[in-house]
DNA sequence: ATCCCGAGGG
DNA sequence: CCCTCTGGAT
């Protein structure tokens, strides 16, 4: 028996979050759609500061499928070396990059079948770059978000699309959109994976999460 | 279910 | 040492 906040809960829960971040924002730094969707397939099992420090340098002379293809593969892997599963990661940004000059323009594609048929970019990844850039009702599950929905009981499933439809039947409409930032937030620095800080918790009132620890 | 895979925290 | 980090492809 999974349990779930009610609606009433679900409102005081995100009305929390809003007040402490009325405009949340992502972490993964990027300039334009392109270097939004490398920097977000280059995440997968990686912290966003990880991320942040190789993308810097790298998006410094490569922010477009052409000018990622100019440096190639191997000077690719240098520049992200430093990431864990980095030989998947450039191959599949090499790939990616040449499909977008190929047949979109060296544009990024506004549809989620488009963006998921890139190497490396699966729902999770097109789900933020839908809702992040092109501003559509996607939610995109990650660790934290699992993890937070499951413990709180703001968004539970067995599995991540579970959870996806959770978020997209139970959190009200008016918090769809900035949710996804909001549970990450949440999960990286109060909500964490080991020692979840429960002591300072902003919602600790309606999670059903119980905290033997403390 | 397994593999990929480095950095940082505890 | 072990666990975790804005997963995806096979």
């Amino acid at each position: 028996m999974v349990r779930q906040l009610d609606y009433h809960d679900m409102r005081a829960v995100f009305t929390r979050f809003q007040q402490a971040e009325p405009e949340p924002k992502g972490e993964l730094e990027h300039v334009n759609a392109f270097t939004l969707v490398v920097a977000v397939a280059l995440s997968a099992q990686a912290t966003d500061i990880g991320v942040n420090k190789a993308t810097r340098a790298l998006f410094a002379i490569a922010d477009t499928p052409a000018k990622m293809l100019a440096i190639g593969e191997e000077r690719l892997m240098e520049y992200i070396k430093t990431i864990g599963l980095y030989r998947t990661k450039a191959r599949n940004v090499i790939k990616l990059s040449q499909i977008l000059v190929d047949q979109y323009g060296g544009e990024v594609p506004s549809s989620r079948a488009a963006l998921q048929s890139l190497p490396g970019v699966g729902r999770k990844t097109a789900n933020v770059v839908l809702n992040m850039w092109f501003h559509q009702p996607a939610q995109a599950v990650d660790t934290h978000i699992f993890r937070v929905g499951n413990r709180s009981g703001i968004c539970p499933g067995r599995d991540v699309d579970v959870v996806e439809r959770a978020i997209e039947d139970n959190v009200p409409a008016e918090f769809q959109h900035h949710a996804h930032h909001w549970l990450i937030l949440h999960g990286r620095y109060i909500c964490v994976a080991r020692k979840p800080k429960c002591g300072i918790c902003p919602i600790r009132d309606w999670c059903l999460y119980e905290d033997k620890t403390e």
